[in-house]
RNA sequence: GGAGGGAUGGCCGAGCGGUUAAAGGCGGCAGACUGUAAAUCUGUUCUCAUUGAGUACGCAGGUUCGAAUCCUGCUCCCUCCA
């Protein structure tokens, strides 16, 4: 293993972020050279096509953390602009067009993210910084004869986001086309702007990435870098946080820091200390010690990564109380009191509620087949008693300390309030 | 422009006049086993309803007692030829 001079580098390498790197070592003497030379400043961008970002993109929000915590100066880049282009990698379709308004919408979610991760106060603030700042005022000729010259579209048609569309002969629009030349320019932009010397992000973005410094260097003559991350997939192999009910979301409002939590309480026993290295702050001693536990001792540690995500995610607050939640409701088999709560109106009990119905309005069920179905496979619990049959109802003498407990399965629990 | 092939449930993919709410696989959900893990095994997987009904096999019509299956038109996609 080579010796890595700069902190950021050696902490990315040891935690296992990195999969292709530009120029290793360059770039490690240039980050080492902090003291002398000045910190480096480093970008990812993000664009926006949701209100809120998912686990997918925590990797690289880590990355810009480490690299604060390194000294350095981490951007976030909001694709206030390439978002109205869409980005072709990866995509057998074009998605559909993005109004401004939901751009702007999805942006107000997406910040309120990196406010949890950065520090964008002090004396050596992260930055976060919209590309339409430059994009939007693009003038088309100028703009082709600066920019165009430097591309090739022999080149262009080498690029797996553009290929793989050709390949399966799905089209691929002149807008989604013009995608990465839009990220080179970025990348250029923000070098020049803001002295920007290093593009991060997924290993999907290298060659996005490779495109923005050759245009740097030969428009600009600037010296860039970029580092790619590894896909991060589970033990089995699948892409990771995706689950039935979608993404696993990091802002609030799309997911409960509950199930926030239970998401990562219920990572795979092979996982645990990939995701400990990539996903939390632990020291390295702390993670070694606890991905060597075995057998049921490692839900110790699924305990620490849940918390520790939670807490870096949604604050502390809200891990203690998802926590305790869990805690409640699994090893107490009771209660907890942070568990997904429905109001149903009292009338509906004086006669007795259908259970059925009950269940759907606790959400856990989305049709009356469904819950029948959860019914029969002895699935559904009322108070933890088992529901014997579909045509049972619930009467108001079934309000255990003013809540009713619904369980279908073992780990999808409600609780009931009448109001 | 010419000649063929295709469009089926969340996805893949059989079916090619009735016994087809549609094989099989994946995915999902639940049960068993466990450690709120993985693997495995079992059940289940359109909607509504108390034996029943309504929708559904690209879209619109037609033939037939009866069509995902046959015919006509339309839309989209693929392959080959010019």
């Amino acid at each position: 293993m080579t010796s890595l001079k700069s902190d950021f580098l050696h902490i990315l390498t040891e935690r296992g972020f990195i999969h292709q790197v530009t120029d290793l070592e360059g770039l490690d003497a240039k980050m080492a050279a902090k003291e002398k030379e000045g910190p480096i400043s480093a970008y990812i961008g993000f664009d926006c096509t949701a209100p809120s970002l998912h686990v997918g993109s925590l990797v690289q929000i880590m990355m810009l953390r480490w690299l604060q915590k390194c000294g350095h100066k981490p951007i976030a880049l909001l694709g206030g602009g390439t978002t109205k282009i869409g980005d072709p990698s990866g995509k057998d379709e074009s998605r559909k067009m993005l109004t401004d308004d939901d751009i702007a919408g999805n942006m107000d979610g997406i910040r309120t993210i990196f406010d949890q991760f950065l520090d964008f106060s002090g004396d050596d603030p992260a930055l976060m910084i919209n590309n339409q700042e430059w994009l939007d005022s693009l003038e088309y000729i100028p703009f082709l004869r600066e920019i165009g010259t430097h591309f090739t579209i022999n080149r262009m048609m080498t690029f797996d986001s553009v290929k793989l569309r050709l390949e399966r002969e799905q089209p691929l629009t002149f807008l989604e086309f013009n995608y990465m030349i839009m990220q080179a320019y970025d990348f250029m932009e923000l070098g020049k702007r803001y002295g920007c010397s290093l593009q991060m992000g997924g290993s999907d973005q290298w060659g996005n990435i490779v495109n923005g410094m050759e245009l740097g260097r030969r428009s600009a003559g600037l010296s860039l870098y970029g580092l790619t991350t590894p896909l991060i997939t589970t033990a089995d192999g699948k892409k990771m946080g995706k689950t039935a009910e979608g993404a696993v979301w990091l802002n609030e409002s799309a997911l409960s820091a509950y199930d926030y939590w239970q998401f990562w309480r219920n990572t795979q026993d092979g996982d645990v200390g990939r995701f400990l290295r990539l996903f939390t702050d632990l020291p390295m001693d702390e993670i070694k010690r606890l991905e060597a536990l075995e057998g049921a001792e490692i839900n110790d540690a699924k305990i620490i990564l849940a918390n520790e995500a939670t807490k870096m995610c949604r604050g502390a607050e809200a891990a203690d109380a998802a926590n305790k939640t869990a805690r409640e409701t699994f090893v107490q088999g009771g209660a907890g009191t942070d568990l997904p709560t429905v109001t149903v109106a009292a009338g509906n009990f004086a006669d007795g509620m259908s259970v059925i119905e009950l269940f759907i309005e606790a959400g856990l069920g989305a049709s009356k087949g469904e819950v029948r179905r959860l019914i029969k496979g002895g699935g559904a619990k009322i108070n933890d008693v088992k529901v014997g049959s579909a045509d049972d109802t619930v009467g108001t003498d079934a309000f255990a300390e003013g809540q009713i407990k619904l369980s279908a399965g073992k780990k999808r629990h409600a609780l009931v309030k009448q109001g």
